[in-house]
DNA sequence: TCCCTATTTGAGTGCTCACTCTAATTTGAA
DNA sequence: TTCAAATTAGAGTGAGCACTCAAATAGGGA
């Protein structure tokens, strides 16, 4: 891969393993489906990735990481700014926001996934907690935790059912859970 | 089917087919994995189901309909009982609350799927709405319906991560949630 | 007890899966 | 312009997929 055609051959396999990985799941995707979109044989594919694990590994990667678009952020935004960050990760960025639900659910028989989507809530968690301690000084850390593990769930579950529903409004709903922070 | 022997074949054939889905999803469920953990051959599988799709359809029909225990009594309960028979759900019936999850999920690229489940949802959240009306009389309509969809869909964000850990403590971020519907 | 039928057996069918291999083509540094 | 290496083409491999079927076995009403 050291020509640009091998760079954008894989970009448009990356890109359809994320299309598949969002429609048919991580057990569902083909080799055959991906390439089909990608417009490629599956010499091309094998000639840039070594299985169809590293593929979708990949994909699950990127995922991850279009969470949290700025991790150097961690402490300096509100808890509003984090869920803010997450409404705009769901509403434009319809395919990852898929992959991302795909692969919590899938995470469980996996023990290498597995390990990475809980690691990744931890820091997640953690992140929030400490933007609602800014907000609520008063709080003790316990229920800053608590508070912060109930919020990072509760939205998933909005990213969970407008995976399902594209009219759900997430910024609504999702703003309402903010009251679970700054309520007493 | 007439027979005693069919009728527990079919249960076994059930029970496995809830545990296929609850591991590897929909789309990685295979008559193999169902007939092997199930202690049956493929002829015995189609001598009581006409395809895959319909064993599968039939879990996911159970799996629906075990979430709300008893839709009889709707109207008679306050949230804090809803709330409480979503928590023995997921915690008791752990397969089935993981198969719920897959269904969500799966559910968008399968029309008649995401029928179902868009109405399961719809019929979810009136139930929710008419008792939260009961405790808060004092709010409008629009406001108790936004209250009930975001604590169905966050309480469907706590099954989710609990289908992931299953150290989660499910009982009091759900009640932690319950807040969304009581204070003002 | 008989005998029709439900049930089970297990090999077999055609298809798709992930993946490989060789040969042809394209690329770009020298 | 040359040429080694990158890329692509596309047929092929063995394994596993959903599903079938004819024959063997077991169940229970008469």
């Amino acid at each position: 891969m050291r020509y640009k055609a091998g760079l954008e051959t894989r970009d448009r396999i990356l890109e359809s393993t994320r299309a598949q990985i969002a429609e048919h799941g991580l057990e569902g995707t083909t080799i055959k489906n991906i390439c089909d979109r990608a417009g490629v044989l599956p010499g091309s594919f094998y000639n840039l990735f070594d299985s169809k694990e590293q593929a979708i590994l990949t994909a699950v990667r990127a995922a991850i990481d279009a969470v949290d678009p700025d991790p150097e952020h961690a402490g300096r935004d509100t808890l509003e700014d984090l869920v803010n960050a997450y409404i705009r990760f769901i509403e434009e960025q319809d395919d990852l926001a898929r992959v991302y639900i795909r692969i919590a659910v899938a995470s469980r028989v996996n023990p290498e996934l597995r390990g990475r989507v809980l690691r990744h809530h931890e820091v997640r968690v953690k992140r929030f907690a400490a933007a609602l301690a800014k907000a609520r000084p008063d709080l003790d850390e316990s229920e800053i935790n608590e508070r912060a593990e109930t919020l990072v769930s509760a939205l998933n579950g909005i990213a969970l059912h407008r995976s399902i529903d594209p009219e759900f409004e997430v910024a609504g709903y999702a703003h309402r859970l903010l009251q679970l922070g700054t309520t007493s």
